[in-house]
DNA sequence: ATGGTAGCGTAGCTA
């Protein structure tokens, strides 16, 4: 099974990235985020006709919004809020093989690194501490899950460009990669994309749109996350990220997709 | 220290 995750920022304006992306790859199952569309004015028809016509939708006017396209038939869906808002960021899909796949997009979390100044960061932090306690509860480490989207943290050191120059930029904070961290071990979940790029190694999804070079100066974050549970770790067959995408005319995401195999 | 770009929707918020 080929999965992959992308926040696409407007699906709708970007429409011809995604079939293009669909054609490339051909996954059976993509995750998107930040589509900034109602339900009823999502796209359906254009992966329909291709052959992905399964779609679970989370979407609102303007902001956020979660889908997922899937060739596979998707069993059932859901739709979960977090921190009282109806704001869009998860969704769930059963697909055949008894997996599951979250898909979120986590909050960004505003520019001041301080709860107390900043409600965004706040409710950033709130968001992810609220499922952290969810996931035990809900859900087991034996299950088969697929948690993939952009959770707008980059945990590790060479996740980022520079992690002296980030440790006070939001996304690469202390609290917050602690606090991700701790979502990661609440169900075990292993980390794909470092399941087979060393640690040693940049690795980038993300690139801001306000560089005048996102390729040369590369000052690159890793905000977009495939984690599985243990019990599919043996599954997984490739992972990678589609860095080239940056650039793809005439309108770029400034994320790229992730995309990741597992086996049968 | 500041401003740089983008999307939605047409002002100002969000990222």
């Amino acid at each position: 099974m080929r999965l992959i995750t992308w926040n696409i920022n407007s699906v709708r304006l970007r429409l011809d990235l995604v079939l293009r992306l669909l054609e490339e790859e051909s996954p059976d199952v993509l995750c998107l985020q930040e589509t900034k569309v109602v339900d009823d004015l999502f796209p359906r028809a254009a992966f329909e006709e291709r052959g992905w016509g399964h779609i679970a939708l989370a979407g609102m006017k303007g902001y956020n919004g979660v889908a997922i396209v899937s060739r596979l038939p998707i069993d059932a869906h859901d739709v979960h809020h977090w921190c009282g808002r109806q704001d869009c960021r998860h969704v769930v899909a059963r697909l055949p093989g008894d997996i599951e796949v979250h898909n979120l997009y986590v909050p960004s979390g505003g520019d001041v690194p301080d709860p107390e100044k900043n409600e965004k960061f706040a409710h950033k932090l709130a968001f992810l501490d609220e499922m952290i306690a969810w996931w035990p509860t809900a859900r087991r480490a034996d299950d088969r899950l697929v948690v993939v989207g952009d959770l707008n943290i980059a945990p590790l050191e060479n996740d980022v460009w520079s992690h002296r120059q980030m440790i006070d930029v939001v996304s690469h904070t202390p609290i917050e990669v602690e606090t991700l961290t701790r979502m990661q071990r609440s169900l075990g979940f292993v980390d794909a994309l470092r399941h087979f790029v060393p640690e040693s190694e940049k690795l980038y999804t993300w690139w801001s749109y306000r560089a005048r070079d996102w390729a040369a100066s590369d000052r690159g974050r890793r905000l977009d996350h495939v984690w599985v549970t243990p019990p599919l770790a043996p599954a997984l067959t490739a992972a990678r990220v589609r860095r080239d995408a940056r650039g793809w005319a005439p309108k770029p995401s400034d994320h790229v997709p992730v995309v990741v195999d597992l086996a049968p």
